[in-house]
RNA sequence: GGGCGGAUAGCUCAGUUGGUUAGAGCGCCUGCCUUACACGCAGGAGGUCGGGGGUUCGAAUCCCUCUUCGCCCACCA
C-alpha cells in the first residue's frame, strides 16, 4: 500500500460520529473506569487513591451547558490522575430533588385538573417514582455522549435504599446528639408549593415596592385630650391585623411619654400597647414600628422578649384567614381574599378612614421561593432544626487551618463570612417526595422517638405513634453525599478505601446550599472533612452575559454541539477557555464561531496522525532509549526538550492534585496552586501545534523520505513526542487522542490511552540543547518575512545570505540542508557583511545578518517603480491631510473627535511614509 | 446597606511575585490547493491595558479615587 492510497484511507476530517460512540463502548467494556477499593493503599493496596465525588444532577434533569462545564472539568481532573496511576473513583448520581421534582408532577397533575390532595400521599409518591423511573437518569446517559469516564457501576441516587438508610442514621445520630430539635418559630413558606424552606431556599430579590404609612390612633387616657396618633410604616399593610403593638426606641424621646399606652389597631379595632424595645431604629420612617410576631421573624423575637400574643392572620395558601378568637381580627370582607388583594383594600379603607397618611415608592428586597418564584411569607410554625454553630465550628477551622482549600481564594471570605453568622438549618418541608422525618410522636405519654428502624409502639409507654407526616430537605441528604455514596454507614471496603475524597468541583452557586454542608456533616459524622480541596468554576453565560437557562432560550444544548462538532471540540472549548473562577461566556446564536477552536484543533491532532501513520510506517519503531544522543539532530534535541518544557508546564498548571504526603494541611505556598486549566490546555496546544506540527514535523518530511539509519531515529522522534503528545492531551479530547494512539505501531490489543502512563520528563536539564534548532529557527522566519516583504514569488528558490557568529559557523552549515528546505533558498553562509547591490535584509536577536539578494530575484526596477507609486500616492495625501490639519479654520469649526480623527490618521500615515521611503531607499539606491 | 469580582486587539479571554517590543483563539488583510490538514500554510494589520491621580529608575501589574457591568451577603419595617 503506498503512502497515497493510506492517506486516502483515512479522511482528512476526524468522523467523531461513528468513532466516539465505538470508543466509548470499547472503554466501557474494558471497565477502566471502574476503580478497584482494593488497589488503595488505605486498605493495603499499591495506589494512592483519587477521589471525586459528581455534584448529583436532579433525576429528572435534562443535560445542558452547566452541566456540560462541570463534568468537563471533573472528567478532565479525573483523566489526568487516572493516567498519573491513581486508583481513581468519579462516582455519578443523582438526587431525588425533593421540591423540584414533586412541582414537575403537581405540574402534570395540574393539566388533569388534579392536585396531589386528590390523589393523596401514597399514590402521589407511587407516581412520582414512576415518573422517575421512565424519564430519571436520562442526564447520567448523557454524560456519556461527552465522555465522562465515571465508574457507572457505583451509580448513587439519594433517595435509593441504600442512601435513604444513611440518611435516617446520619438524622438520628444528630438528634440523639442534641443537634437536631424541634422549634416553634417564624420561618419561610412558599404559599404555592406549601411547604417551608430554609434561609438559602428563599432568595432575596430586589424590587421597588410602596411603604405606606399608617396612623394608628392614640387612645386617650382623658376625655377631653387633644387626639394623638403614632404613625407607623409598613410595606405589608395586610399584617396590620395581627399587629399585637407599636414598638419604639427607648431612646427615643418624640415617643417616650406615649411608651406603656395603647393605640387602637384600626380596621382590627382592638387595643394593642405601645412598648419600647431598641430593635426599633429611630431614624427610619417615623421611628414607631408595628409588631406583627406570627408574621415576620424579627417581630417574632420582640414578641418574645415582651411576651406578646401571636396571632395568625394569613393561611398556609397565602389568603386572609384567622383562627379562633383571632378571626375577629379579621372584616369578614377580607376573609379568604389573597394577601396582596388585601393589601391594596386595606390601604384603600385606610384611605377612607383619613388613617393613610401617605404611600411612597420603596425599594428592598423581597424573598421569593427558590423553585417557584412565589414571594415567600414568613409563617409562624413547628419545624425540625439543625443546630448550625457546633457543626460550623469545625468546618471553619477548616478552612482556616488549610485543611481544606477554596479556589479560587476569595471564595474563602466568602464561606467563612457564612459560617460565622450562620442560623439554624430548618430540615423539614411539608412535602411528600423525599426522606420522611424518622421521628414518631406518642399522643399517650407525649414520648418524641427518632428511630432507626419504623416503630409502631411508643418504647415508653407501649401507647400507639404515628410518624411525622414531613420529609426532609432535599439538601440534607446531598450533604451526606461524600460518605453516602460510599456505604456508610456501612465501613466497608469502599467507605475505607476511597473516603475522604479529593477535589469537589462545582458552581459557586451552591457553596452554601451544598459545599459548606457536605463539609459540617463531614466532620459530624465521619469525624473528617469529606475534601481536601474545592474548585468553584465560573457559569455559562450568553454573550450579553446572561446566565444560560430554558426560561430565558438562551441555552446552548450541548449534546447539539456533540451531534455538530464532536465531544472533544466541545471539551477542548470549554476547557481551553476555562480561567480559574471565570464564566464562559458563549454564543447560542453561533455554534459555529463558538466551538470552532475546538473542532479546529481535533481536525489538526487528526491530521498530525495522518501524516505520520502514512510516513512513519508499520515497521517497528525503536524506543527512544535506544537511539544513542550522538545520532539525534539538532531538530530531535528541541523537540524532546520542547516536549519536557510541555509536560512541565502542563504539571504546573495541574497540580498538586493533594497536599504532600503525610501533611494533612495545605502549605501557603500551594493553596492556590494548579487546577489552571486552560494555561495546562494551552501549554498542551501550542506543542503540538506550533513546535511538533508547524516545525517538527516539517524538518522531518525529508529525513523520512530518504533511507538509512537518520529515517529511523526520526521515526522514534516522532512516534515519541506525538505519543506524548497524546498522552497529555488525552483528557481534554480524550475520543481523538485514544483513537490515534489506538494506531501507533507496536500498539498491542486492549491498550487503552486513557490508562496509558502520563508524560514523565526525560531530562530535568536538558533546556540548551534546544539552541541550534532555534536559531535554525530564527534564520527562517526572517527569511519568510523578507520574502514576504519584497513579494518574491512563494515557489522560486532565491539565494540567501546568513553572516555567521563566532562559533556558529559550523552548525550553519550543519543545518544547510534544513534552513533552504523550509525557506525555499539556497544559502552562502559568510563572515562579513557583504554588499551584493539591491538587497533584503534583517539584523536577528543574536547578531546573526540575513541578506536576500534581489537582483535578478525580483523585477528591481519594477518593484521600484510600484514602491515609489506607492510613496508618491501616500505623500500627496499626506499632503492634502497636514494643510487641512494646519487650516485654523477646519480645526475652529470642524467637531473635535473629527479634527482628533483626522490628526491621528495624520500621524499614523507619516509613520508609514517614512518606512516605505526607507524601504525605497535600500532598494532603489537614490 | 456590607463585601467580592470584572473592565487588556473587532469578539472571547491569558498575562505568575512590578522589569526589554503586552500574548492566544476566533475575526480581518495579503499571498499560497508546498504530495497531513483551506477546519490548513506563510506573512501581516490591529491595543493611550475603563478615566484621573500617586508610589517607583521602571506600572496592565502596587496605592487612592471616579465611571461602569456583574455576583454574593443582609432582620431598617
Amino acid at each position: 500500500m503506498s503512502a497515497r492510497d493510506a492517506i486516502t484511507d483515512i479522511p482528512p476530517q476526524y468522523d467523531h460520529a461513528s468513532l466516539d460512540a465505538e470508543r466509548y463502548a470499547a472503554w466501557d467494556r474494558a471497565g477502566i473506569f471502574r476503580a478497584n477499593a482494593d488497589r488503595s493503599v488505605r486498605v493495603g493496596g499499591d495506589r494512592t487513591p483519587f477521589v471525586i465525588v459528581m455534584p448529583p444532577p436532579n433525576v429528572t434533569a435534562v443535560l445542558h451547558m452547566g452541566h456540560g462545564l462541570n463534568n468537563a472539568v471533573q472528567d478532565v481532573i479525573v483523566r489526568w490522575r487516572r493516567m498519573a496511576g491513581d486508583e481513581t473513583l468519579w462516582l455519578p448520581g443523582t438526587d431525588h430533588a425533593g421540591i423540584a421534582t414533586q412541582n414537575v408532577v403537581e405540574k402534570a397533575l395540574a393539566k388533569e385538573g388534579k392536585t396531589r390532595f386528590d390523589v393523596g400521599r401514597d399514590a402521589f409518591v407511587a407516581r412520582t417514582v414512576r415518573f422517575v423511573e421512565e424519564t430519571g437518569g436520562t442526564i447520567l446517559a448523557q454524560l456519556r455522549a461527552i465522555g465522562a469516564s465515571a465508574d457507572w457501576s457505583r451509580t448513587a441516587y439519594t433517595l435509593s435504599p441504600d442512601l435513604s438508610l444513611a440518611v435516617r442514621e446520619a438524622f438520628v445520630r444528630l438528634f440523639e446528639r442534641g443537634l437536631i430539635y424541634r422549634g416553634h418559630r417564624v420561618i419561610h413558606w412558599c404559599p404555592r408549593c406549601l411547604t417551608s424552606l430554609s434561609d438559602e431556599e428563599a432568595e432575596f430579590h430586589e424590587t421597588t415596592g410602596q411603604l405606606y404609612h399608617i396612623a394608628y390612633p392614640v387612645t386617650p387616657i382623658h376625655a377631653g385630650e387633644t387626639p394623638r396618633s403614632i404613625v407607623i410604616a409598613t410595606t405589608r399593610p395586610e399584617t396590620m391585623l395581627a399587629d399585637v403593638a407599636v414598638a419604639v426606641n427607648p431612646e427615643d424621646l418624640r415617643y417616650r411619654d406615649l411608651v406603656g399606652r395603647t393605640v387602637r389597631l384600626p380596621i382590627a379595632n382592638i387595643e394593642i400597647p405601645i412598648i419600647a424595645d431598641s430593635y426599633t431604629d429611630p431614624a427610619f420612617g417615623t421611628g414607631a414600628l408595628k409588631i406583627t410576631p406570627a408574621h415576620d421573624a424579627n417581630d417574632f423575637d420582640v414578641g418574645q422578649r415582651h411576651n406578646l400574643p401571636m396571632p395568625v392572620v394569613i393561611s398556609a395558601t397565602g389568603e386572609m384567614q384567622g383562627t379562633g378568637d383571632d378571626a375577629a381580627r379579621i372584616p369578614a370582607e377580607l376573609v379568604g381574599v389573597d394577601r396582596f388583594v388585601a393589601r391594596e383594600r386595606i390601604a384603600e379603607r385606610l384611605r377612607g378612614m383619613g388613617l393613610l397618611v401617605k404611600v411612597e415608592p420603596h425599594h428592598h428586597a423581597v424573598r421569593r421561593c427558590y423553585r417557584c418564584d412565589t414571594v415567600v411569607e414568613p409563617r409562624l410554625s413547628d419545624q425540625w432544626f439543625v443546630s448550625m454553630r457546633p457543626l460550623a465550628e469545625p468546618a471553619l477551622q477548616a478552612v482556616r487551618d488549610g485543611h481544606i482549600r477554596i479556589l479560587p481564594e476569595r471564595w474563602e471570605g466568602v464561606y467563612v463570612n457564612w459560617l460565622e453568622n450562620i442560623r439554624d438549618w430548618n430540615i423539614s418541608r411539608q412535602l411528600w417526595w423525599g426522606h420522611r422525618i424518622p421521628v414518631w410522636y406518642c399522643d399517650g405519654c407525649g414520648r418524641i422517638t427518632a428511630s432507626r428502624e419504623d416503630i409502631t409502639r411508643c418504647p415508653d409507654c407501649g401507647g400507639p405513634v404515628r410518624q411525622d407526616e414531613d420529609v426532609l430537605d432535599t439538601w440534607f441528604s446531598s450533604g451526606l453525599w461524600p460518605f453516602s455514596t460510599l456505604g456508610w454507614p456501612d465501613t466497608s471496603s469502599d467507605l475505607k478505601a476511597f473516603y475522604p475524597t479529593d477535589v469537589l468541583i462545582t458552581a459557586p452557586e451552591i457553596l452554601f446550599f451544598w459545599v459548606a454542608r457536605m463539609i459540617m456533616l463531614g466532620y459530624a459524622l465521619m469525624g473528617e472533612a469529606p475534601f481536601h480541596s474545592v474548585y468553584l468554576h465560573g457559569t455559562v453565560r450568553d454573550t450579553k452575559h446572561l446566565k444560560m437557562s430554558k426560561s430565558l432560550g438562551n441555552g446552548i444544548d450541548p449534546l447539539d454541539v456533540v451531534q455538530r462538532y464532536g465531544a472533544d471540540a466541545l471539551r477542548y472549548t470549554v476547557i481551553a477557555g476555562m480561567g480559574l473562577g471565570a464564566d464562559t461566556i458563549l454564543d447560542p446564536n453561533d455554534l459555529e464561531r463558538s466551538f470552532a477552536a475546538g473542532r479546529n484543533f481535533v481536525t489538526k491532532l487528526w491530521n498530525i496522525g495522518r501524516f505520520l501513520l502514512t510516513n512513519v510506517g508499520s515497521d517497528p519503531v525503536q524506543p527512544l532509549e535506544r537511539i544513542g544522543p550522538e545520532r539525534l539532530t539538532s531538530a530531535d534535541r528541541w523537540i524532546l526538550a520542547r516536549l519536557d518544557a510541555a509536560i512541565a508546564a502542563s504539571d504546573a498548571a495541574l497540580g498538586p492534585s493533594r497536599p504532600k504526603a503525610g501533611v494533612a494541611t495545605w502549605a501557603e505556598a500551594e493553596r492556590g496552586a494548579g487546577l489552571r486549566l486552560n494555561e495546562y490546555t494551552e501549554a498542551a496546544r501550542s506543542f503540538v501545534w506550533n513546535d511538533l506540527a508547524d516545525w517538527y514535523v516539517e524538518t522531518s518530511k525529508n529525513r523520512l523520505a530518504s533511507n538509512g539509519p537518520d529515517r529511523d531515529v526520526a521515526r522514534t522522534v516522532l512516534i515519541h513526542s506525538f505519543d506524548q503528545a497524546l498522552r497529555l492531551l488525552q483528557p481534554i479530547v480524550p475520543f481523538v487522542t485514544d483513537e490515534l494512539w489506538q494506531r501507533l505501531p507496536g500498539r498491542r490489543p486492549n491498550e487503552f490511552l486513557p490508562v496509558a502512563a502520563w508524560p514523565v520528563r526525560r531530562s530535568p536539564a536538558g533546556a540548551d540543547s534546544a539552541a541550534d534548532f532555534e536559531l535554525v529557527r530564527e534564520i527562517v522566519t526572517a527569511l519568510r518575512q523578507l520574502r514576504g516583504e519584497y513579494s518574491v514569488a512563494p515557489g522560486k528558490t532565491v539565494d540567501a545570505i546568513v553572516v555567521a557568529r563566532d562559533g556558529t559557523r559550523a552548525t550553519l552549515e550543519r543545518e544547510r540542508a534544513t534552513i533552504e528546505r523550509l525557506a525555499r533558498v539556497t544559502l552562502q553562509i559568510g563572515d562579513a557583511p557583504t554588499t551584493p547591490g539591491p538587497a533584503a535584509h534583517q539584523v536577528l536577536s543574536g547578531g546573526h545578518e540575513v541578506i536576500v539578494p534581489l537582483e535578478g530575484v525580483i523585477d528591481v526596477a519594477k518593484e521600484c517603480a510600484r514602491l515609489k507609486a506607492e510613496l508618491s500616492a501616500l505623500d500627496k495625501q499626506l499632503a492634502g491631510l497636514t494643510q487641512r490639519l494646519a487650516n485654523e479654520q477646519f480645526v475652529s469649526r470642524a467637531k473635535p473627535e473629527v479634527v482628533q480623527a483626522e490628526r491621528e490618521k495624520a500621524h499614523e500615515w507619516r509613520a508609514r511614509s517614512e518606512q516605505l521611503r526607507a524601504k525605497v531607499h535600500a532598494l532603489c539606491g537614490a
